[in-house]
DNA sequence: TGCGCTTTTTACCATTTGGTAAATGATCCC
DNA sequence: GGGATCATTTACCAAATGGTAAAAAGCGCA
C-alpha cells in the first residue's frame, strides 16, 4: 500500500489515521493478463491504483477493429472516472495487457472516504484531473508524422516495447501493424 | 447570465440567494477576434465560460509551426484548469478565433464561491471534470483517415467551416492545407 | 471600384502509409 | 520435442498525404 499512500500525500496531508482509513477501504485485486478491469456498456463500479502492471483503455469502433486508446502503467489512476461518478455506462474496455496487481476502492467505500475524511474530496479530484490532463498531453500527436509518434511513445513509455505487445501500440499510434515494424527497422 | 445559470444547474442545484452569489462574482469579457484569453508560459488567472464565440486551443510544437489542439465554443468553460488550480504556468495558448463574450471568474472569486455555496465544490468539479472528458473523446481519432476525420469533425461542430479559418481545422486535424482543401473537393 | 493582402484551391511530383500476402520467429500446449 | 497457434517482419504495389509553387477567390480599405 506505500505506493499508493506515497502517490496520494502528493496531493495533500493527511494523519496517520486518514492513512488507515484510506486504506482499510482499499483491496487488493490481482488481474490476469487480458482480464478487463471495466467494459464496454456496463457502469464502472471501482476506481483502482495501478502496483504494478499495465492496463490499457481500448473500444471496438465502427468497422469492428480493436483501438487502443491509451496505456496505464504503475503508480496511476485506472478508472473511467465520469462514468464513475454518475453511475453511467462506459463507452471502453480498460483491459489488463500483463499480469497486474491493483489496490481497487468500491464506489461505497470510495464515497465514504468522502464523508469521514476532511480534505478528501480536494486530494481525490485533484487526483482525478491530473489523471486525465496528463492522459490528454502524453498521447500521439496527430499532427506528426508516425515515426516521430513513435519516438515520443518511447520517451514517454520507454519500457513498453518488451511489455506490449506490437499491435496494441499500432493501433495506439494509429498505424498498422505493418507500417510500425518498418518504422521499427529504419529506426534501427 | 442565463446560459452559464442554466449550465451549473446541469451539475446541481442552488437556490436563489446561491445563484445570486454565483453571478455577483462573474464577469463579463469581451474578446476580440485573435486576443489571447490565457497564454503558455504564464499562469492562467481566470476560468471562463463562453456565452458567445470561439476559442482554440493552441501551442507551438519544436519546429515553430503553430497546433491547433482543441476548439471551444457557446456553453462550455474555457481554461487550463489544472494549472488554474495549481498555480503553474500553462502550455499552450487560449486564443478568440471569433468576436467572444465570456463570463469569467477570477481565481479569488472562484475560491470564494467554495467557501460560501455549501457543494459548490462538487459542482465545480462535475463541470470541469466533463470538459476534460469531452475534450478527450469529441477530438479526431488519430486512427482514422483525414476524410473521416473531416467528416466526424462536421458531425461535431457542424458550423465551424464558416466560422473559423481552414488552416485551424487543418492543423487541428493533423493534415495540411492542401489535403484538407482536397477532401472537401473530393466530399462534394 | 480597384488595389493589396490573406485565404483557399489546384496542380505536380516525391514520400509516406495502407492492404494483401507470405515468410520468419516466438510461444504455448500436449 | 513437435506441432499448432499467434506475433512480427518483409515484400510488393496501390492509395493517401506532404511539399512546393502558382493560380484563383475572398476581404478590407482607400
Amino acid at each position: 500500500m506505500e505506493e499508493l499512500i506515497g502517490y496520494i500525500l502528493q496531493f495533500g496531508n493527511l494523519n496517520k489515521q486518514q492513512i488507515e482509513l484510506v486504506i482499510s477501504k482499499g483491496q487488493i485485486l490481482q488481474l490476469k493478463k487480458e482480464d478487463y478491469f471495466s467494459e464496454a456498456g456496463k457502469i464502472p463500479k471501482e476506481v483502482g491504483f495501478i502496483v504494478e502492471g499495465v492496463v490499457r483503455g481500448c473500444y471496438y469502433n465502427n468497422t469492428g477493429e480493436e483501438i487502443t486508446r491509451c496505456f496505464i502503467s504503475e503508480n496511476s489512476l485506472v478508472c473511467d472516472y465520469v462514468n464513475f461518478e454518475a453511475d453511467t455506462s462506459s463507452s471502453e474496455y480498460l483491459q489488463a495487457i500483463t499480469d497486474c496487481c491493483l489496490i481497487v476502492f468500491s464506489k461505497k467505500n470510495w464515497e465514504e472516504l468522502s464523508h469521514t475524511i476532511v480534505g478528501w474530496d480536494n486530494i481525490k479530484n485533484k487526483m482525478v484531473q491530473l489523471c486525465m490532463y496528463q492522459k490528454s498531453r502524453k498521447g500521439p500527436v496527430i499532427s506528426q508524422d508516425a515515426t516521430t509518434r513513435y519516438l515520443e511513445f518511447l520517451e514517454n513509455y520507454p519500457l513498453f516495447p518488451n511489455r506490449v505487445p506490437l499491435s496494441y501500440i499500432a493501433s495506439y499510434l494509429g498505424v498498422t501493424q505493418q507500417s510500425l515494424s518498418r518504422i521499427r527497422k529504419n529506426i534501427r
